[in-house]
DNA sequence: TGAATTGTTATCGT
DNA sequence: AACGATAACAATTC
């Protein structure tokens, strides 16, 4: 579940050792991982210096000397590990990248959710991807404007990373937490004092994250230490520290969502009956298997 | 055993 | 028609 405080940490930590080295090889041994294909990956990578190891949203960023760029997705469990740091044989490795100076980078990924993507489109491949929340422009003015562009729930509005992107499930709870906002409330109904705590409680969770190296739940994400510092996530139960409340646990958008009551009252009584609204689809309608027009 | 997890895509409803 | 909500999906662990 890497956030983006989570994969700020690991392009820090893997700067030193990744800024400034040649791919010498690339092999991946999960096919579907790799976009557009693994041979397209590795004839773009081959040969090239890594110049810089960036992050934008939950992406990490290798830009190549010829400017193109790999981007790595960790999706769920998704972790980089270097050959012999660790005791033993690293388990669920997906694809390795040979060092010029002899070290080898493994992306390890359990749950093979995770994407290796090349592209020479060094400018606009990131334009479906929504603000950086700790970027200067991430002002309260242009997150007021995007939320009342628009009328949804705010937390799927959160986690939507052509809107913002970086905010995942835990962060989205806790900056909701601390903003006082109910994951329900509709976008366009944020007063502009709202916006300005939200707007705060984002960056304030996000920058603490990154300082406290990202959080550590179970075995997927080690060594962080932000969970101590979770107000609601996970915490169903029990008191909330600001109030003394019982922090409930409910489903947003089929999300694990968690929030105090008090800290955060329900918007209205219940307007929007859409939400009681539920429909059961007598049938799946499963559809016949595409895969057989697409043949990859 | 089923719940949990991310982000994309298809589909349904308004 | 455009937008929002919803479900399915990929795969694995506990």
């Amino acid at each position: 579940m890497p956030e983006l405080p989570e994969v700020e940490t690991i392009v820090r930590a893997c700067r030193p050792r990744l800024e400034g080295r040649s791919i010498m090889r690339f092999r991946s041994l999960w096919a579907r991982q790799a976009v557009p294909s693994v041979p397209a990956v590795r004839a773009g990578v081959t040969g090239r210096r890594i110049v810089r190891l960036e992050r934008r949203g939950k992406f990490i960023v290798f830009a190549l000397d010829d400017d193109a760029r790999l981007l790595v997705h960790l999706r769920m469990s998704g972790r980089f590990e270097f050959a012999g740091d660790s005791q033993g044989e690293p388990r669920h490795v997906r694809a390795v990248w040979d060092l010029d100076d002899g070290s080898r980078l493994l992306f390890c990924d359990a749950r093979k959710f995770g994407r290796v993507m090349y592209t020479r489109d060094g400018r606009t491949w990131s334009d479906g991807l929504g603000a950086e929340p700790l970027a200067s422009r991430f002002t309260a003015a242009w997150l007021g404007r995007a939320l009342a562009a628009r009328a949804r729930a705010l937390k799927p509005l959160l986690l939507d990373q052509s809107v913002i992107a970086g905010l995942g499930n835990i962060y989205t709870d806790e900056a909701l937490h601390r903003a006082g906002l109910h994951p329900l409330r509709r976008s366009d109904t944020v007063q502009p004092g709202e916006v300005r705590a939200l707007r705060n409680a984002i960056r304030a969770v996000l920058t603490e994250g990154i300082r406290r190296q990202g959080t550590t739940i179970d075995w997927i994400y080690p060594g962080g230490r932000m969970q101590e510092r979770l107000r609601v996530y996970g915490r169903g139960g029990e008191a909330c520290d600001r109030c003394g409340d019982t922090i409930l646990t409910l489903r947003v958008g089929q999300r694990g969502t968690h929030i105090c009551p008090t800290c955060q009252p329900h918007p209205k009584s219940k307007r929007n009956s859409a939400g009681s609204r539920i429909r059961v689809p007598d049938r799946p309608a499963r559809h016949a298997p595409r895969d057989a027009a697409c043949a990859e």
